[in-house]
DNA sequence: CCACAATACGGAGACACTCTCCGTTTTAGC
DNA sequence: GCTAAAACGGAGAGTGTCTCCGTATTGTGG
């Protein structure tokens, strides 16, 4: 990669980092290319859809959700307490940028998407924390890693969406009750 | 209401759910104008922002949840089949257009939004079948009829951002589960 | 160190969508 | 029928996405 291409690139990113701050993930990339000093070009040649620029600001987004999808295991917490702190720590990574969550629900199941790779590794995450507690035999007979995903994605778009701070415990209380064995 | 206004206000709305029906509730308003063969003046007179004609789409829909919801306390079954009973009908219900879901959880905490009043409702109507079975007493003491709601509502966004069809009863069985005394 | 191919830049402009404004047309009551 | 009020429609301004290609920058082999 030229120096030129490098600097741009990265100046980019950071410049989204602050208008999707600022206006949500929709903002116009026009003016990230305005304001990063590039111009329309420039950006649309580094990221050709704006899926693959948030994809790129969440770099390393998903190992840092695997990361503490093996943090979680590690603390051999009962169940209930586990479950809660892994899906809030999830949520609060999805829901980063304000409009992140539902485009990394509709990328869930899309695999021409970008940010597809990225949701399978937090997909594996899910999946071992709950395999982790099946095995251990505290959760009830018949529960989907996959769909439990679905699930707590879902608590992350309807918290990005309402105005202000929502507190999303009550919500993940629910599911994870529904998860582990009565 | 003069003739010729109620003519194309029926003409619009006929048209807006064929397009809303192929291309998502994010389809092109001028070409449901166009479609219609009325000009954009005359759409935008009718309903000034595209929430207004979604809210129009949905004329009798708030009413047709209360119902639903009516019916289910009436049938007196057992708390988990009457929940998923009456969360498979409401996650129907506001799926119907794809991309609905999602407007609706936004509306739900945004009294500015034309459908808010019919948020509320619905909002009622699921209070009244959660405090029924509440009353019953087969419900975990802690249970928020709002949070559940936004719960089953981000199923339903969930659902409606996944590409085809996805069955959304295993995540409303999850949801049931933390709701029902074990 | 410099020439020159390869690479990247940038912004004008085509296209799409939203929404408004106002001259023209239609309606309904008298 | 006449006329005032109501409604129409589409041109056009504003905004955003994305492409194309003439111009500028880079780094490498001589």
């Amino acid at each position: 990669m030229r120096a030129d291409a490098r600097r741009n690139y990265d100046k980019i990113l950071a410049t989204a980092r602050i208008v999707f701050a600022e206006k949500g993930t929709d903002g116009s990339l026009d003016e990230v290319a305005k304001r990063a000093g590039v111009g329309a070009g420039t950006l649309y040649r580094h990221f050709p859809t704006r899926e693959a620029l948030i994809d790129a600001l969440m770099k390393d987004w998903a190992d840092r959700v695997s990361a503490d999808a093996d943090a979680a295991i590690a603390t051999d917490l009962p169940a209930r307490a586990l479950l809660l702190g892994w899906f809030g720590h999830f949520v609060e990574h999805i829901t980063l940028h304000r409009g992140a969550a539902s485009k990394i629900c509709a990328a869930m199941d899309d695999p021409s998407s970008p940010m597809f790779r990225k949701c399978r590794v937090m997909g594996d995450a899910n999946r071992r924390v709950v395999e982790h507690l099946g095995a251990r035999g505290e959760l009830r007979g018949d529960v989907d890693p996959a769909n439990v995903m679905r699930l707590v994605s879902g608590v992350a778009s309807v918290a990005d969406m309402s105005p202000e701070g929502l507190d999303v415990r009550p919500m993940l209380e629910v599911v994870v009750d529904g998860i582990v064995r009565p």
